[in-house]
DNA sequence: ATTGTTAACGTGCTCGTGCACGATTGAAAA
DNA sequence: TTTTCAATCGTGCACGAGCACGTTAACAAT
């Protein structure tokens, strides 16, 4: 059974008291009886026993923040479940979850959102960090407020973040990339739609895929990258040019929302089937699509277990003291409609 | 904040302890006291502090038992990975954790490894149950002592388990088919090495694949099914027949160990990137082959995550006293050499 | 000699729950 | 009326840790 601090004070002839002020580094000790206790604790290599810290702190929990992207995409919601399972399981030992979802991706709403909970008197915050300048140091003077920062889903150069919590979205292209090459034994050519060049996990996946297939040297070529903003009629459309201009195209990667407009595209031309589909997260859309065999493969980067991990890391730094050693990679899943 | 057990004694103008005997349907309370306190109780959605039940729960902690498989299986030592994470995870809150490593399947020793157990005083256990009519007997035993049985990886028919942790293998066979036709757009003769057909999950992933293949109707023709029993040796005897006896065979499916031996022969062959194989289970050996382009997919179960749910499943179970609504299904996960 | 000061350490309460045991009823039996 | 005895309910301790505050003892200042 583990030591408690009780037991390290008999060993010591002092009292619970002082063990509990050597152990939680406050004054009032003799510095000989301090080093005693502290070579006791390590030679019976006390662990604090976390119900007893918990249910003290439980009487003023720790309050933590976490600013969302926009509802409109049904990533989020999945997050979010994962972000409840999350506070209901940790809401004993203290802790208080207060979620934010902004209506647009404007670094100045992001902003404002932050000074809320600043307001609020978090004691730690993750975040969907925008890459702009106002938010950078935002975020920085949080950190300096003593506010911990976890950043989500995307890394942004130049922030202060205790962890971040993420898929690395380049190996999610080359994912991508290597499992067209192994849909087009013979290569082709390809289409590529992005949702935007402005935000950098669709970067990042442009640039995997782009160089697997040239460290390959597989016999495929990109014929076009556009952007569709995640929106599924500019999809629909883009989909409808690559047919139209080039018929003998063999695959199409999107990298973002939308996909519900390319299968309608394909469906209406009759290459959902001839023309092969490779798309990121699990949606209705991506989930029907996949069904109806017009999406071949769909990565995705688990929302749920994102949103707990969340939760989780943050709760652990703040409450455990937990220093995470490295950043949390969230697992590519390649999902066909047999796995799912 | 939470409803505790003092805010309903105050409000029923009762002491705590009586609140408690009610809670916990001891015996010593009125009637009429008694359906006050639950009325209340229910009108304030009182959930009873999981911190303080621990913090009295870890005196005398639960035990619970874990029956591995033989060690020479790599899966087992990331399992076991799993477990004390969990253990760690959860020792605060009194369990105690004791693994059993059997040296054979034979199921005379799982049941002595039980015999152990049960005399070691456990209250639960946790097993890869053998499909054996002695095992089966000693397991309902074990129920009826009171003592909670929960089923890994493989069900058997006929045993009382609270609940089952594992993967769905019919599944996993139906995947294997459907990423198999994938990578043969036009078809063409395969093989499969299976482990053996006495192991319910490899019998699984058999059906599974066969059944996904006649379904499509896809011009996809299984030559033959051998057993190797997981070993290596006896895969490259049989991979360098099938490769031998049926010159145009395009790909092979590998349902257990031993994955090695069909990479050495199709590498003596030279046809390593020309048939496509599939495989179970991410150990050194498939990541090897995975990475020098000889297996296409690997099919993983996460042996981290089921050890770990293994012990959190019984836990929760034993200690919160919650019931699993549904078996624990471990998803299939698809490998590829970019995604790893 | 008395008072004041301060470092050093101990005591007691808190969190929420479970459980043993003690206290308080009221009514029936003596 | 007094005693007995259930039924019913309250009290107190335990678990482990944190923290405010009380209590020493030594020593300096008056």
């Amino acid at each position: 059974m583990p030591v408690t601090i009780k037991q390290i004070a008999e060993l010591a002839n002092v009292s619970r008291g002082t063990v509990d002020k050597v152990l939680n580094d406050r004054p009032g000790v003799k510095s000989e009886t301090r080093d005693k206790i502290l070579q006791i604790a390590k030679e019976l290599n006390y662990q604090p026993n976390f119900l007893g810290k918990a249910l003290v702190q439980s009487r003023n929990p720790v309050r933590i923040g976490i600013v969302l992207t926009p509802e409109y995409n049904p990533f989020i919601h999945d997050m979010l479940a994962g972000i409840r399972n999350a506070e209901n399981e940790f809401s004993p030992f203290g802790i208080d979850v207060s979620v934010k979802m902004p209506f647009s991706l404007e670094p100045t709403e992001q902003v404002s959102i932050l000074n809320e909970l600043e307001l609020e008197g978090v004691s730690g915050i993750a975040l969907f960090p925008l890459n702009d300048t106002m938010t950078k140091n935002k975020i920085n003077q949080l950190v300096e407020n003593n506010i911990a920062i976890l950043t989500c889903n995307s890394r942004i150069e130049g922030t202060n973040e205790f962890c971040f919590v993420g898929q690395n979205h380049y190996k999610g292209g080359r994912t991508a990339a290597g499992l067209l090459m192994k849909l087009l034994p013979s290569g082709g050519d390809i289409g590529m739609i992005i949702s935007s060049s402005s935000l950098s996990c669709h970067q990042d996946r442009s640039s995997g895929f782009k160089d697997k297939i040239s460290e390959s040297q597989f016999p495929i070529r990109i014929l076009d990258i556009q952007e569709n903003q995640d929106r599924k009629d500019d999809a629909f459309k883009i989909t409808l040019e690559y047919c139209n201009h080039h018929p003998d195209i063999k695959g199409i990667y999107v990298t973002g929302g939308g996909i519900e407009g390319v299968g309608h595209a394909l469906e209406l031309l009759n290459l959902n089937t001839k023309v092969k589909v490779i798309c990121h997260d699990l949606t209705p859309d991506s989930i029907t699509l996949l069904n109806s065999g017009c999406v071949d493969f769909v990565i995705g980067q688990n929302p749920e277990q994102q949103g707990y991990q969340l939760v989780k890391t943050l709760f652990e730094y703040l409450v455990k003291k937990n220093i995470p050693t490295d950043n949390v990679e969230i697992p590519i899943t390649i999902i066909t409609q047999d796995s799912l």
